[in-house]
DNA sequence: ATTCCAACCTGATAGC
DNA sequence: TGCTATCAGGTTGGAA
């Protein structure tokens, strides 16, 4: 679910959790997939390490150590970042929700998908990472070190315009969809804002990304900087695991056009909202909005 | 060069 | 109740 919104909302309360704190240790699960720097090297570029800095680049955060070296964590779909004082059901399992009695207070403690536990030399509270499906990744690069994930990123997605998505989408056979999801054209739209700016702009995702008139591009960037900058603006979409680093639910989940409302009515014309797969995603938009 | 597609991993849910 | 199949918001690498 991570996308812009949620990575960026992210950034903003996280970061006042880890800048300008010292690392005093740093607890992992078992090296896998998940942890692209192997965990024993993480902790030992980590700890006793400063946060001097906290940015996004698409969906993937870049913390700056004091040293210089630069950890750089992506959410993936199932990927949670948050204060030891966050306190959400979406941070347990539905058998821990389960057995839950009403009213009773979440109290998180670190399990079996909690691959990240800082813990700072400060009195203050810890920093958690949780990933369910391990999707999500973390890497540890040295000082000046570039890595092909980050370096492969096209411009962030809340600057487009729509000369950047007209250039773009010349000669490109591929749907207009399968476009704004590819990261190396624009960096931070998935699935989510990429079905509600293509409704907002009243455009058809499996439409061929050339067959897009310049009108309809310049439409498309301004639905996509409108639809993200709204989403950053009520916390992102909390639609199956986000929550903010507070343990907040997002609330963009509550202004989605289309997305996950297949078989509702469009809230413009009434039209029943369809989904079908396009670029391999599930899809979602309305019959007679969009052409 | 571009597009497609399986793979990574786990859990929730729907259907039998 | 339990089993199986299907589906999830992302990205990669290699095949087509």
């Amino acid at each position: 679910m991570p996308e812009l919104p949620e990575v960026e909302t992210t950034r903003r309360l996280i970061a006042p959790l880890l800048v300008g704190r010292r690392v005093r240790e740093l607890r992992t699960t078992r090296d896998s997939y998940f942890f692209v720097t192997p965990t024993r090297e993480l902790r030992r570029g980590i700890e006793g390490e400063e946060f001097a800095a906290l940015e996004r680049r698409g969906k993937y955060l870049v913390a700056t150590l004091g040293s210089g070296s630069r950890l750089v964590i992506h959410l993936g779909m199932t990927g949670q970042l948050f204060s030891s004082r966050a306190s959400s059901v979406r941070l347990l399992s539905a058998t821990a929700r389960a057995s839950l009695a009403p009213e009773e207070q979440v109290v998180f403690e670190p399990d079996l998908h909690t691959h990240l536990h800082f813990i700072f030399e400060d009195a203050g509270p810890d920093v958690y990472m949780r990933d369910v499906r391990k999707f999500g990744k973390v890497l540890l690069l040295a000082p000046g070190q570039t890595h092909p994930r980050l370096a492969r990123l096209g411009g962030d997605a809340l600057g487009v315009t729509g000369e950047i998505l007209f250039a773009a989408t010349r000669k490109r056979k591929t749907s207009i969809k399968a476009l704004l999801l590819d990261q190396s054209v624009l960096a931070g739209v998935g699935n989510i804002y990429a079905d509600e700016a293509l409704y907002q702009s009243a455009v058809r995702p499996a439409r061929r990304a050339a067959r897009i008139t310049r009108k309809e591009c310049v439409a498309i960037a301004d639905g996509l900087r409108r639809v993200l900058l709204r989403s950053i603006e009520t916390g992102g979409s909390s639609i199956s695991d986000y929550v903010s680093p507070d343990g907040e639910d997002g609330g963009y989940q509550d202004e989605r056009r289309v997305y996950g409302r297949a078989g509702e009515d469009c809230i413009e014309c009434g039209d029943v909202i369809r989904r079908k797969l396009v670029a391999q995603r599930s899809t979602h938009y309305c019959p007679t909005c969009q052409s």
